[in-house]
RNA sequence: GCCCUCGUAGCUCAGGGGAUAGAGCAACGGUUUCCUAAACCGUGGGUCGCAGGUUCGAAUCCUGCCGGGGGCACCA
């Protein structure tokens, strides 16, 4: 019960509700007059035919607020502002203090939560565009799993389809041991692009890839036996790539697209027995509700095609009916890019149309822009090629290492690599949660690993000047301490510190983590103010208590909200 | 052509229908016998793409235009 805004929320909704004689709301939002203002009376006045302030005044006669508010006064045309009580803040703070889960409770009705991220394909490079997927991804598992729900992570890899010939072939070609050597080392895209090559540019080639592709799918033992092969040797290179980027994909999270395989004919019979199946220039193809392409024309999700192979449709088809019906998951997260946004609605509304996405369960799409690089377009090597994820994760340790070398170079080897490790990517993943998802933005070296401004390197810094604290001092935090809050520095930042539980449910919710990111900031700012203002360890007796109370509170927030967002927090830089 | 999305300070970005639109970076000027100056304080800087509309009130909601990006059947 540390989370302010919803006590005071309840508290005057109940008021606005007895004056409008129906459910109101008290519009509390922070302000900038008051601790907290509420406009919940303008919107009253039409309806209820009177004076806002009139309202307002009513309302705050009616409101149970003595144990949280000192001063309440109306302002302007009807808005309340509220200033609370230093007591009640010094109260709500010592219940978080003393609180391991910091005043965000658990889920009170933990669902089942399906989260598709990551999706590399086998047999080509992890780069700059899996990143945001991935890192978003991670940090929707991490919060919804901090929060109690039951979280399956999955990682709907491309490990089917027309190339799988081609890439055997070529496999073939080499020799086992040699294309095993090439893929665990990481040179993927070298070996796809050799087999792409050859099928190009050899008819021989080319159709002994068509053949493999029938015996493949046709469940030829041998040919299984190598297309596991290369799907086992690529994702241990994913696996190589989730433990540099920090993320908590594991093994058991694989669940590619030849997991549904055997789902795949069943799924499109039932499509075609519930009459949502038309043939189209030779595809069968449903036609979802509200969805038209060029010339108004109704617009189809192929589920098999002319060749009586199966379309991603039927397996993103598939994919839901299973996580509903088997899985029984109820919130269906798919971290893509925006430019699907459309295919996935159109799967969503046919599986809505078969029944298999029914409330309470809903499938929402997680989506998010480009990285863009400093040209404005895509992020690219000067080659122009795609950018290699593990060298883009290298090349950030690298700087950060740079860096911290100078900046503090009494640290140690091992601990500086370390340091380097977590700002390093640190900043990669700050900058990709850090603003609005569903925008591109633009990846700059310089500026994701600055030390000052809006980077993950100023949250730790922030943090690990707080552990340097307690050590220099020689102490630890008391928890149960009395909190004095005597100083406007003290005050501001003890409001920072009880706006944390509604930030982590607004993403938990939405999902923006921005807000979350923005929320570390400002409350960075609001300790660093007292961090000047107030000495810790200089003062006595109580002060002193108090103060490092604010402190070691202060630390756990940013540790446990950059961890949320996949971020560690170092003890010293 | 249709659909989606973005357009806010020089740059990068916040802004859940509410008061005088905010940060960071960059620029300029200050602050250190003091727990990490990798910091802090101050100053300047904006017709919120344009035009209508809804509203007591619009950067925010609606419509139309302009501009950038993306998508529109057998790749995923």
């Amino acid at each position: 019960m540390t989370d302010l805004e919803s006590l005071l929320n309840d508290r005057l909704a109940a008021a606005f509700a007895a004056v409008a004689g129906e459910p109101a709301d008290p519009v509390v939002r922070r302000s900038q007059h008051a601790d907290f203002q509420a406009d919940g009376a303008l919107p009253l006045a039409r309806r209820l035919g009177r004076a806002p302030r009139d309202i307002a005044a009513d309302a705050l006669g009616r409101a149970d607020l003595a144990d949280l508010v000192a001063t309440a006064e109306i302002s302007g045309p009807g808005f309340i502002n509220l200033k609370l009580r230093g007591d009640a803040l010094a109260g709500l703070l010592a219940a978080m203090s003393g609180d391991e889960r910091l005043g965000v409770p658990a889920a009170s009705a933990p669902e089942t939560v399906i989260i598709d991220y990551s999706h590399p394909n086998v047999a080509k490079e992890m780069h700059a565009g899996h990143l945001r997927s991935t890192v978003i991804g991670d940090a929707v598992a991490r919060t919804l799993d901090w929060l109690g729900h039951d979280i399956r992570r999955a990682n709907h890899v491309g490990d089917w389809g027309t190339p799988f010939g081609m890439l055997i072939e070529h496999l073939l070609d080499l020799g086992e041991t040699e294309a095993a050597h090439e893929l665990s080392v990481g040179d993927l895209n070298g070996f796809y692009q050799a087999a792409r090559v050859k099928f190009d540019a050899d008819p021989v080639f080319a159709e002994r890839s068509r053949l493999r592709v029938v015996a493949l799918q046709s469940g030829d033992e041998t040919t299984l036996r190598l297309w596991r092969l290369l799907v086992d040797e690529s994702e241990k290179y994913f696996l190589a790539v989730y433990d540099k980027l920090g993320v908590t994909l594991t093994a058991a999270d694989f669940c590619g697209e030849s997991y549904y395989n055997d789902m795949l004919a069943p799924v499109v019979d039932t499509l075609d027995g519930l009459g949502l199946l038309q043939e189209s220039d030779g595809a069968q193809c449903a036609f979802p509700q509200g969805f038209a392409g060029r010339d108004g024309q109704p617009t189809p999700i192929i589920v098999r095609k002319r060749d009586g192979g199966y379309g991603y449709g039927a397996t993103d088809l598939a994919a839901i009916r299973y996580r509903t019906q088997e899985l029984k998951a109820t919130r269906l997260l798919y971290v893509v890019g925006s430019p699907q946004s459309r295919h996935l609605e159109m799967v969503y509304q046919t599986a809505r149309e078969a029944g298999w996405l029914a409330e309470p369960a809903r499938a929402v799409h997680v989506g998010f822009g480009q990285v863009l690089g400093a040209d404005g377009k895509k992020l690219a090597s000067r080659a122009g090629q795609t950018v290699k994820l593990m060298e883009l994760l290298e090349e950030a340790v690298t700087r950060a290492a740079a860096i911290v070398a100078e900046k503090n170079p009494e640290l140690d080897a091992d601990t500086r690599a370390e340091v380097a490790r977590m700002v390093g990517i640190g900043a990669i993943k700050y900058v990709d949660l850090s603003s609005d998802r569903i925008k591109d933005y633009t990846f700059s070296w310089e500026r994701m690993l600055s030390f000052s401004g809006d980077t993950g390197a100023y949250l730790q810094y922030t943090h690990a000047r707080i552990k340097s604290i307690f050590r220099r001092g020689g102490v630890g935090p008391d928890r149960a301490a009395v909190v004095l809050l005597d100083s406007p520095a003290e005050r501001a930042l003890a409001m920072e510190l009880l706006g944390f539980p509604a930030v982590v449910a607004d993403a938990a919710q939405t999902l923006q983590f921005h807000r979350l990111a923005g929320y570390l900031q400002g409350l960075a700012g609001a300790y660093t103010a007292f961090y000047d203002n107030c000495p810790v360890l200089k003062a006595d007796g109580p002060t002193r208590a108090s103060r490092l109370l604010l402190c070691d509170l202060t630390a756990r927030v940013i540790a446990q909200g950059l961890g949320l967002l996949g971020i560690e927090a170092p003890e010293r830089m």
